[in-house]
RNA sequence: UCAGGGGGCCCGAGGCAGCCGCGUGCGCUUUCGUGUGUAAACAUGGGGGGCGCGAGGAAAGUCCGGGCUCCACGAAACAAGGGUGGCGGGUAACGCCCGCCGGUCGCCUGCAAGGGCGGCAAGGGAAAGUGCCACAGAGAGCAGACCGCCGAUGGCUCCCGGAAACGGGGCACAGGCAAGGGUGAAAGGGUGCGGUAAAAGCGCACCGGGGGGUCGGCAACGGCAACCGCAUGGCAAACCCCACCCGGAGCAAGGCCGAAUAGGGGCCGCGCGUCCCGGAUCAUGUCCGGGACAGGGGAGUUUCGCCCCGAGCGGCCCGGGUUGGCUGCUAGAGCGCCGGAGCAAUCCGGCGACCAGAUGAAUGGCUGCCACCGUGCGGCAGGUCCCUUCGGGAUACCGUGUACGGAGACAGAACCCGGCUUAUGACGGCCCCCUGACGUU
């Protein structure tokens, strides 16, 4: 199983509709993607720094996905991590732990829920794959 | 020479090791897949492993100048619009850089005239024309008279002397003046002497200014002597005038490849009921839009009612779009070293190396040690100080060991160069100016 990573903006789009698991420093977003293999993408939108902010924030968030999805990725899934505020420089051990946490909840199929705030219309069943 | 302060330029943008990774180029390897082939083999894709290279001085802002690409265009000139603005040099070019000139500010030197050093500035034209110069002030562009000065000359129904002529004094009416005060960013040359009733380039000397001459300089410009009594203030970053420069858009430029699906156009074959209205057309109609009737179909059948269809279908060809891929794409007005020319910017010659090409965007992640700063502890070696019994003790400075804490900037190539501007922490190197101390003359 091989890794590859997500390029196409829908697919960004619709793994936005997967299940949803917030951290400090990250939000991981899981969905099946019918027999593609393990996936990744990460966005880090422009609120969260200039360009050299971002840039290592992906770069360790790359290193990160690279070192965890192997063994604690759900596979035939898109992965997405979103960048947040608080996880500029945040130590990274930490958030190797916080990420396989986020994973096995994603795995057992359970997400944040959605809340009034954002509703993610019944997309929600997702996740809830055998 | 040292210390402190200010300014400018250059280099560098922590180092090493281990483990795990990314992008790219080139070899190697493979009992792997696919294609061609009788085969050998070749091509292509995948796996494994090796070697080389892999962000910046600003990669940034996108403010100028180019290369390159496409578009437009006979050439050139003019007009419009935009830009530039002392002179010379450098450059592919520039609004950039270097040198110089003039201006201005500060410091030093000198009796002075002058000279030296450093800094600053978009520095063509104000007798081509137009416009503006607020407030204050008497007066601000045909200059002007508030306070003031004078009142020689003329005047006075003033005072004294005198017979008178007249003399002396007074007044400040006419009038004269612009020195001094005051206003202002700016008041129409400055200082001094003469002169005068008081004054004034009214006269003179020096300084400043002017146009012409002459000498020097490639030039900006400068020197000199004579002449002119001074004859037109500032703003051109207000319009404007003069000289010179400029076609536009940008790598999402531009070129190439091609599938599925949907849609467009053309041709051919078959098919396409009648009538009416409108549109388009010079007109015809197998043109376009709408309607009525006939016709066909649907709900099991028939009648009535309702709904739908009422012109396409098939084949071939063509061009375009979306998404995607390839290319442009990195060897260059480039880099390093050496030599030469030049005050310098820069240029010339020789030698050498190949030095990022990503595209949801590689150039990294983690750990350890060292290096920088601060604090505490140990006193381990040295220095210094104390007691002095070969030894012991203290230690604020320096080395060093250790623990804890801190700092580690600005910032990420996206076609490529030359500049400018802006942002930037620590350590270095060089230069200039100012201040202080010491030493020498």
């Amino acid at each position: 199983m091989t890794l590859s990573v997500l390029t196409k903006r829908a697919d960004f789009l619709a793994a936005n509709a997967g299940t949803r698991n917030a951290r400090a420093g990250f939000v991981l977003l899981t969905r099946p993607n019918s027999g593609q293999g393990i996936r990744f993408g990460i966005t880090v939108t422009k609120k969260i720094g200039n360009a050299v902010v971002r840039n290592r924030m992906k770069r360790r968030f790359r290193e990160l996905l690279r070192a965890a999805l192997p063994t604690l990725g759900l596979p035939d899934h898109d992965h997405v991590l979103i960048g947040r505020a608080g996880g500029i420089e945040r130590d990274f051990h930490l958030m190797a732990e916080e990420l396989a946490r986020a994973l096995a909840r994603a795995r057992e199929g359970r997400g944040d829920p959605s809340g009034g705030r954002r509703p993610r219309k019944g997309d929600r069943k997702g996740g809830n794959r055998p």
